[in-house]
DNA sequence: TATAATTTGTCCGTATGTATA
DNA sequence: TTATACATACGGACAAATTAT
């Protein structure tokens, strides 16, 4: 994006990352960000915003933009569905792609997908892993329609990259239900766990801007692994 | 408050609710909106960005605002922190308070809620049943420098309408950590089930609009029962 | 297929209010 | 009390995406 906003809420969150602003705790004033930056107030506004909402910041009224130093080591900013990848550093995520095959949406599916039935889909089951354990099984099903190609080479890395740099395909909002399960004999094997004890499930629907589906997925997550972290303002 | 793009906000979040747009699934133009609540655009807009954040529409460009018929029902928005009561309807939930005590914080609790060892806190056991089902245990600690006063009327209810309502205090912004457990023996009681089975797990830090936090607090689901929403944007 | 109209998105500037230091 | 710093609100101009013509 070359939006002037994002590349600003861009630059600063690679500063707090980068431990700038690490004395004071705090970001310069909108005032003086104004000037660093050379633009308007409301676009210095809309960047802090956009730093608030993924959870890196807390204005105080008065007072200043405070970093929130929670520690997110280890678990998945429920602001950012980038994937794994993004949380956790390219390298660390290892990918086993256990099924890949291309498929017709049945009643249901396409219930679900808000596509018609007969919709080519494909299905994909992998493991990834984290630093070499195993962290969650994901079951997920991409509208050929709208991802018109995928391959295993791809399946294996990030699809949601995929999407965004190759295919130029905006990723416009997800709805995601979070509940807890006990894990069957597949998935606690794939997991290195027992079946009986319980899992982390996060079952999602991916849009485009545009607003229709192109991603459902339903990811098992290794429970002794798997944090979830959910940082919000009272709205 | 009567900040005028949360009152607009509230205005047509109460129009979703009763079904007014169900025609065209979406809401009038911005154009109308300025028309109709007689407010400049700017407004119009931060009424819909709070609406966009709390899940309930989303704008595409070109197109229109939409509605975002995603079913909320028995589910726990993780936008709306308000307690059990706001998602549910008061008459609904149910409270048993099983412990109300006052007690000092040990220094693991006070690194947790950072205050100094041995502040005067409020613990408080609650089971909370949905139309007589079970639905979660919770632990929570409030600091007293912060709340108080805390009774057991007031703790039988809901403790946050309490704070904003007769304390007047702002609640500000809320740290979620979300995991999946094992049910221990009592908690497996106080939710009618088995100890071994698998519970939901939120553990959460709320902080007033200054910045400190004034509730620590543990909340174990039933994961029969519980689903939790995460309605996001691409940010 | 191409153009125009509609509708939301970005960006600028200014003024005033409110909470904190 | 005063100054600082974020919050709310108004206004205008142009861009970008979608929809209608």
């Amino acid at each position: 994006m070359d939006v002037k906003y994002k590349v600003i809420c861009e630059e600063i969150a690679k500063n707090i990352r980068e431990g700038l602003y690490q004395d004071t705790k705090k970001l310069p004033t909108e005032e003086e960000l104004i000037e660093q930056f050379e633009v308007s107030r409301n676009t210095i506004r809309k960047a802090i915003d956009l730093l608030t909402r993924k959870g890196l910041v807390i204005p105080i009224q008065g007072s200043g933009v405070f970093l929130r130093s929670v520690s997110m080591d280890g678990a998945i900013n429920l602001e950012d569905f980038h994937g794994l990848t993004q949380g956790f550093g390219e390298n660390h995520v290892t990918t086993k792609v256990n099924s890949f095959k291309l498929i017709e949406a049945d009643e249901k599916l396409a219930q679900v997908m808000q596509c018609e039935k007969g919709t080519p889909v494909y299905f994909i089951e992998r493991l990834r892993s984290v630093a070499g354990v195993p962290y969650v099984v994901e079951y997920s099903y991409y509208n050929r329609e709208l991802i018109p190609y995928l391959s295993e080479e791809i399946v294996k890395g990030s699809i949601y990259q995929y999407i965004r740099e190759e295919l130029k395909k905006s990723i416009g909002f997800v709805d995601r239900v979070i509940t807890a399960g006990i894990l069957n004999e597949h998935d606690a094997r794939e997991l290195g766990l027992t079946p009986g004890e319980p899992s982390l499930i996060s079952t999602n629907r991916a849009f485009l801007k545009s607003g229709v589906i192109f991603d459902y997925s339903i990811d098992i997550h290794n429970y002794k692994e798997t944090k979830f972290l959910k940082l919000s303002n009272y709205l």
